[in-house]
DNA sequence: TCCCACCTACGAAGATTTTCGTTGACGCGA
DNA sequence: TCGCGTCAACGAAAATCTTCGTAGGTGGGA
């Protein structure tokens, strides 16, 4: 009832701003131009057009009543994630999710705890199976 | 001592090409083209000229001594993954394995035997830790 | 030999993404 | 009231990606 339209794939800039906004929750353009500037060096027009811009995507929602207007992701982190690991995995993977779980694994060395998590996650998977 | 430099990330396009060659090895422009005519529509010059700029930059090597030239990805499949998966890692998964590989498993269900996989290699990573 | 099918190279248009300068409005403190 | 810092809006340049038309070369068969 509520989802109007498809989203469009974030573009690489745009992910960067979304995770800044599901972090940290609703902010200002200013506070996602200051945490994006932590890491990297983006101007704060820059970053206004792209949350203008993904404002007309639907990517965003904003609150105008104040002046400063507040900006909130539109689309759940767990849902953009599963679109966006699914394109890849089509892409990139042949469909396969255990090879993109290899990749991921050899990717970064989780800790003890994630492993332990995703171990919990597959005898989930396994007992649905049966 | 082989790699010259540091080569980029693949654009979208330039990613179903490399599938192409990975899967069937090193291909002539034309073999390119068909596989990827079989879901899509693509030019024979756009693929030709993506294999042009892909060759630039280094994505593959190409065997000029016939007049048809044969096109190879300059990277194994292998590395390039690590490197996107890698890379999406960081700017939508906070840099967080287990989260993008919780994605991975509900973005798709993985078969019994591809669970058993990535149990073995969880078993091995913890292996590795004490 | 001539024509045709096929190949590479090249240039450029079109589409999308990223970046930023400029403008005008607002509100607060001097 | 005036000036300054901050904000949204807009336009457009710059960069990158995608697509394809055209030209020119090569080789084989009629």
């Amino acid at each position: 009832m509520t989802a109007r339209k498809l989203l469009p794939k974030p573009t690489e800039s745009e992910l960067e701003i979304l995770a800044v906004l599901w972090k940290t929750g609703p902010a200002t353009v200013r506070h996602v131009h200051d945490q994006l500037n932590i890491n990297r060096d983006m101007g704060y027009t820059t970053v206004l057009k792209l949350l203008q811009i993904m404002h007309e995507k639907g990517l965003v929602t904003r609150n105008e009543t104040e002046r400063t207007h507040v900006y909130s992701a539109a689309e759940s982190r767990e849902k953009t994630q599963h679109r966006i690991v699914g394109d890849l995995m089509t892409r990139a993977f042949e469909g396969s999710a255990s090879l993109l779980v290899m990749r991921a694994l050899s990717a970064q060395k989780a800790t003890a705890a994630e492993l332990e998590e995703i171990r919990a996650l597959l005898d989930q998977m396994e007992g649905k199976r049966k």
